[in-house]
DNA sequence: CTGAAAGCGCTTACAG
DNA sequence: CTGAAAGCGCTTACAG
């Protein structure tokens, strides 16, 4: 590893070291003359700034933090979470930026997390992916003072920025579907009831019960945990109600469910539609041709650090909410 | 976000800056006494150095690059990504390391992520993920001469540092327990032979019919792609060699096989025995009784992290190797 | 357009 | 054990 410094290069190319900075930084104030000279020794060799001295001087790191609670079961069997990095890993990619990724399994995790989080010059902010147990921690995040953007609708969303998709409004639009193409006894296969995401996909599906004039039937709605297994042992809890349609809040149970419905001897879509949530569009595309909800991941990310660097730039002090649609993409496993 | 220097915490504490330093990193030159009031005053304002001055100054930026080429199909699908960062992770916190994640698409991110992690007084060393296209770039990180641990075995492996775990012998030992148990046509789904571990596992594989002076059988070995679909579709490939025991590469592909098997009306174990690879003991276990080698996937990312800072520490040129034993478990999938 | 200078917040010999 | 001082490698007014 070669330490060349910003004197080094002023040196070369027979100019100050403040003119280096500049052209490094791409200020105006430089002659063309200067700037290719020193451009020219820059590429020769491979001059790459300290990131720490620039970091300390300009209080600005380049570097976000991504906190992921690890107290849900699902982020082994999820393509959520790789979806959702890929996506934040682009955009970091985008503007320069790097991100740190935190995993936080017990109390004293979060601990160090909190203490490493709140060191000044380390990170410029912090993505943090909502959920029940986390939802504690962003009071102290959101109060440090450290901005903060929430991934999904935090349970205290007037306190704090946060991006989100249309759960309830593409739920409702999707169980209208259903109910439009002929469909009586619709079941639901629900989030987990501790989040706001399992909160409100499952207000999408009564919403629209209730808008179409149709009763909400208990036996007709089961909670489930995102995963293909849960889909599949719920699946079997509801197949006695004898639904003639499920939605399922992530694809994932719905394939589940599918499993289940297969292995009862019945038929999808004739005897029961099928409707997931997601649609993440993976290399490798399910052997199952799904009616699903299509959640804009890749842009979620992106979106998501967008408002983090406005909110870093502009020293916002009121809380923003950035929403993005979602589309139901309708394939073989609804009649 | 308050922004006191220890120049603030020292003349609160009344002692220099310089001991209010010490106290923070753990000198022993200081006084019972001075120790005892720069800590109150810390605790009390909740004080935290600078991170980026104190890289600045220590040239040590306590924090790694986790590199993972996105370029693999199963990143998506296979719970050894996960499983993996959540490994590096506890090290990390362990250590109070932080990591930064890389993940890789096209050249251009390529570029991106390779001038960063140039940049001095940004990362201390990188974990690089081997796999048969990043492979090009452990030469140039190699280079670089920043410190570099690579996960999994590396085709260059004499040129760098890497921890693996034991391929060739755990397999050899799994399909040598096959043979003990009285089957006579084993098969296997064997990883991507364009990456080594695809490779590895395969010469376990043939290590073993050699040394019980079994032959090649070429119809007897598909090449998958670690998923469970892939898994599927290629079992249906080897169900007409009609095999009595399949070895898959993963754990994803065997629960594919499986899948194939019982749709082909056969039964495992008694017309096929089944075994696969990882164990990685999920919080959901699989609900499919697997025979299965077991590495030891949070190890791997610990002694992953612990190797780099051992190099890091040491300016160590000689590369170094880490070898992990797997182990087979043996379940209900095998007779 | 350019350079000399101050300063970011630390650590670490050095002298006491 | 303690403090004054130098210095890490940058950026950015400031004066020209």
């Amino acid at each position: 590893m070669d330490s060349l410094t910003l004197e080094d290069i002023a040196r070369k190319s027979g100019v100050s070291r403040s003119t280096v900075s500049r052209v490094i930084n791409d200020h105006p104030n430089v002659s063309q003359k200067a700037r290719e000279r020193v451009q020219e020794v820059i590429n020769q060799t491979g001059f790459q700034p300290h990131a720490a001295a620039r970091a300390l001087v300009s209080n600005r790191a380049w570097t976000c933090g991504l906190i992921l609670p690890r107290t849900i079961n699902s982020f082994f069997t999820d393509p959520y979470y790789p979806c959702l990095i890929q996506g934040i890993a682009q955009a970091c990619s985008k503007q320069d930026y790097t991100f740190s990724l935190f995993l936080m399994g017990d109390k004293e995790d979060e601990e160090k997390m909190f203490a490493r989080v709140a060191r000044r010059g380390f990170m410029d902010g912090i993505l943090f992916q909502s959920d029940q147990i986390g939802d504690m921690l962003i009071d102290r995040l959101a109060d440090s003072g450290m901005p903060l953007v929430v991934l999904g609708r935090p349970f205290q969303e007037n306190k704090v920025s946060y991006v989100d998709i249309d759960n309830i409004e593409s739920v409702e639009t999707a169980v209208d579907y259903l109910l439009r193409t002929g469909h009586k006894r619709i079941g639901t296969i629900t989030g987990p009831l501790n989040t706001t995401v399992g909160i409100d996909r499952k207000k999408g599906y009564t919403n629209s019960l209730k808008k179409n004039g149709l009763g909400f039937d208990e036996s007709l709605v089961v909670e489930g945990t995102f995963t293909e297994e849960s889909g599949y042992q719920k699946m079997k809890k509801l197949l006695p109600a004898k639904p003639d349609a499920i939605f399922a809040a992530s694809d994932q149970m719905a394939l589940g469910a599918i499993r289940a419905i297969k292995e009862y001897g019945l038929d999808i879509p004739a005897d029961i539609s099928v409707i997931g949530f997601d649609d993440f569009q993976l290399p490798i595309p399910p052997s199952i041709s799904l009616t699903t909800i299509r959640q804009p991941i890749a842009r979620f990310g992106n979106e998501a650090l967008n408002l983090l660097l406005d909110i870093i730039k502009n020293k916002d002090e009121s809380p923003r909410k950035v929403i993005l649609k979602s589309e139901l993409i309708i394939r073989a496993s609804t009649k």
